[in-house]
DNA sequence: ACAAAAGTGTTTTACATACACCCATGG
DNA sequence: CCATGGGTGTATGTAAAACACTTTTGT
């Protein structure tokens, strides 16, 4: 069998962040031509997985490794390279900056934190590729816990309800919100406690992810209607 | 830039149809080697999209052209086809069967309707995206029109209420289920009826597509719960 | 007249929404 | 004692769920 396709494969990742009360996202420079930012990632090597190559990218080019990963769309227009053919399968991908924030800043400024709403000129298509990624997020959130991956091990009940408001650009009412994701019975509560300047101390609570799987296997389903 | 990557990309579709309240989908017999079915698919040209390959694809092995058509998920795995690596980017289609039922019958044997509870052993790994289709088609109707795509430009009420039960694998209330339909506004009564030997005959409908992305813009959301 | 499918409303129940005050800490 | 953010309950509205009989046709 013989064919003549002359089109290469790439990935790249669509990494979100949570950080300041505002949805960022991880960015490498290009060392070619006009240094512009791009999505990390790069071309799939002949003998690893989709997602092996997108991990090893990742791990490359930014040094993280993500909480959360899917595969979000393959972007295939012809002419998104000026210089050969290339379908890139992109991924979304969830972390939380604390883990990473002193190695981007340290790394010189090859990898960058940017806040969504304030992108600087990407290469390629991958502004779209972004918005397709952001898209995913919001819709995502409402029937999925995957915001908990954007957020600490251990967060105030206020984090969880800022990151989503964040994300879904919207005010929430703060006892339905706390009502509704307690009801649950996916939240641990810790005895543990954290102060920030004034202010009453707020409890943590953890992500309880094994009782999530268990809850899921006999038909419960994460929604939130707060559409 | 010179790339040493030896991956082909190719296209494949699950193309789904609804007949004699059944689930069908679309295979064609491969013409080399065990002649085992596939789906409809095949490389992609340099000069095309991603889109243009599968509905290409469609219309040479199997004559129809689909009345939906989206990205369903991209299989990468390294050992899909044992003769070299093939990436395959996955559709997913539907299309009214009644209107493609005869040619699918008489061109020969190379392109056949089956239950999608009855499928014959398939080639690579198509049953996987089979099954990765079938979800996306289960998830996808209860928050989109699609299933009018299966149906009739004119249907009466119950083909409607068939479909879903039978895509979803669940009986649901009748008049429920026609209160909900017809409260969104998006259904069109004719004047026409349908006889099927005994019983009342059955008042025909039309979904009103115009309408339906008149009321999508204006923040109207298709939604329907029986989860 | 009976079998078969179409058509139709009301009651009950559950969940989303709206809303305001007290609590614990730091300065 | 004041500013700041954390924590809590109830009443109302809306939509889902449960439920059975009548209508029109063919045989």
């Amino acid at each position: 069998m013989k064919i003549t396709q002359n089109i290469k494969i790439a990935v790249d990742a669509v990494v979100f962040g949570y950080h300041n009360n505002q949805i960022q996202i991880l960015l490498i420079q290009q060392k070619f031509g006009k240094k512009q930012w791009a999505l990390p990632g790069g071309f799939v090597l002949d003998k690893e997985t989709l997602d092996e190559a997108v991990i090893r990218e990742l791990k490359e080019e930014t040094g993280v490794k993500a909480n959360y990963l899917e595969q979000l769309y393959t972007f295939g227009a012809t002419q998104r390279d000026e210089r050969l053919r290339v379908i890139s399968v992109a991924y979304l991908a969830l972390i939380n900056p604390n883990n990473y924030i002193l190695k981007a800043d340290t790394d010189a400024k090859d990898a960058q934190w940017f806040d969504i709403y304030d992108l600087p000129e990407l290469a390629f298509d991958h502004k779209d590729i972004i918005a397709v990624g952001l898209e995913r997020l919001k819709a995502k959130i409402n029937y999925q816990p995957i915001g908990f991956e954007l957020l600490n091990t251990k967060f105030p009940f206020s984090d969880l309800e800022n990151l989503y408001q964040t994300i879904l650009n919207k005010k929430l009412d703060r006892r339905n919100f706390r009502k509704k994701l307690l009801s649950f019975g996916i939240l641990q509560e810790t005895d543990q406690y954290q102060k920030v300047g004034s202010g009453r101390p707020a409890k943590l609570f953890k992500f309880n992810k094994k009782k999530y799987k268990e809850l899921e296997q006999n038909g419960f389903h994460f929604e939130i209607k707060f559409a």
